[in-house]
DNA sequence: ATTATCTATAGATCTATAGATAATGC
DNA sequence: ATTATCTATAGATCTATAGATAATGC
């Protein structure tokens, strides 16, 4: 049963990559080892060689997930036009709201992150810090109007995932689209 | 053991009202029945006379949580001179962020309600909604501007709760109360 | 020989229920 | 007699570990 060291690593990094997506879709909590390391296709015994803990493993893949999510955010935005309003209307996209198991780490997981160790919440910081990082680049804005911009994003994706009325939620996109393209300096 | 009906049906608000504080600071599965009624003075076997389900106390309980917030949030900005600023500095302020247990239903346990069952998500509904005839109401704006205000709000907030470092966290709800009061029908 | 992965399980949860108990309220 | 609350437990989780297995890589 045993595999070759290369797969071994590329066996890591797949459960990282599922932990990744599972744990947006279900919660930190929602989710266990067992079928986690299903889902990657292992079995849940061998976890505990790769990684020192669940919240180990999930500190790594939120670290994981920013650094794609802001990537993908980034390429976007750079090839359009008006970065600004491409990088707003990508977040607040029906399409984000209806992936997330793809989505943003912060909208999917940060209520949760925000109880949880203290290495998870570092990973959540770094992340938030990168991501204000690109705000302030795409948008060519200050950074406290960088965390405005990102508040509003993070909240109308949150508040637009919780209703279920699907035309109340596509208001609450449109409306948080609407104010931050007509006010990206205020 | 038993006690009058009319302190039962004490005992049973008073179930709802610790569960409403319970699963803001821990999350819904963060806390267990046989936790909640403890901390409510019972034992954890007398909880399903009272309760179809831990998921049906938890609609109940956010439902309460919503009266609650949105009334003392009515209380405190209906006596202030500029209403919108008070709700919006109320709302932001070091203080809410550092009570979740009672503050803001949607801030606590959004992201959680959204993967949660559809009674739990009517609860959240209808708070949202009566959330945002609220703004609508003290702030005087239409109600797209309500919904862009709202989602600035709970995103700096869960923000601010995410991040560790003191500065960054109050340094984000400065930075949206600044650009909410800069631009309040933008 | 080393080690990546497996099976099996310990120990600690959790939700929900069954049945006993004892005070209320007809 | 009714019923609010209690004790005790069933059954299903969950995280983590122990020890076995078998293929890699010296």
């Amino acid at each position: 049963m045993k595999v070759s060291r290369e797969q071994a690593t590329k066996n890591r990094a797949h459960v990282v990559e599922v932990a990744g997506a599972q744990f947006r879709k279900h919660g930190f909590d929602g989710i266990g080892v067992a079928d986690l390391m299903q889902a990657a296709g292992l079995t849940h015994g061998g976890f505990y060689n790769n990684f020192a803990s669940k919240d180990a493993l999930a500190a790594e893949a939120v670290t994981q997930v920013f650094a794609e999510t802001t990537e993908r955010l980034r390429q976007y935005a750079q090839a359009a036009a008006d970065r600004y309003a491409a990088m707003v209307r990508f977040y607040l996209s029906p399409e984000h709201r209806d992936s997330v198991e793809t989505g943003c780490a912060i909208a999917a997981l940060s209520q949760d992150a925000a109880r949880g160790s203290p290495e998870l919440r570092a990973a959540f910081e770094a992340g938030i810090a990168a991501y204000l990082e690109l705000i302030v680049e795409l948008a060519g804005v200050t950074r406290p109007r960088a965390m405005a911009i990102y508040a509003t994003m993070v909240g109308a994706l949150t508040l637009a995932r919780t209703v279920t009325d699907p035309v109340l939620s596509t208001d609450i996109l449109t409306a948080a689209t609407d104010n931050l393209l007509a006010a990206k300096d205020s």
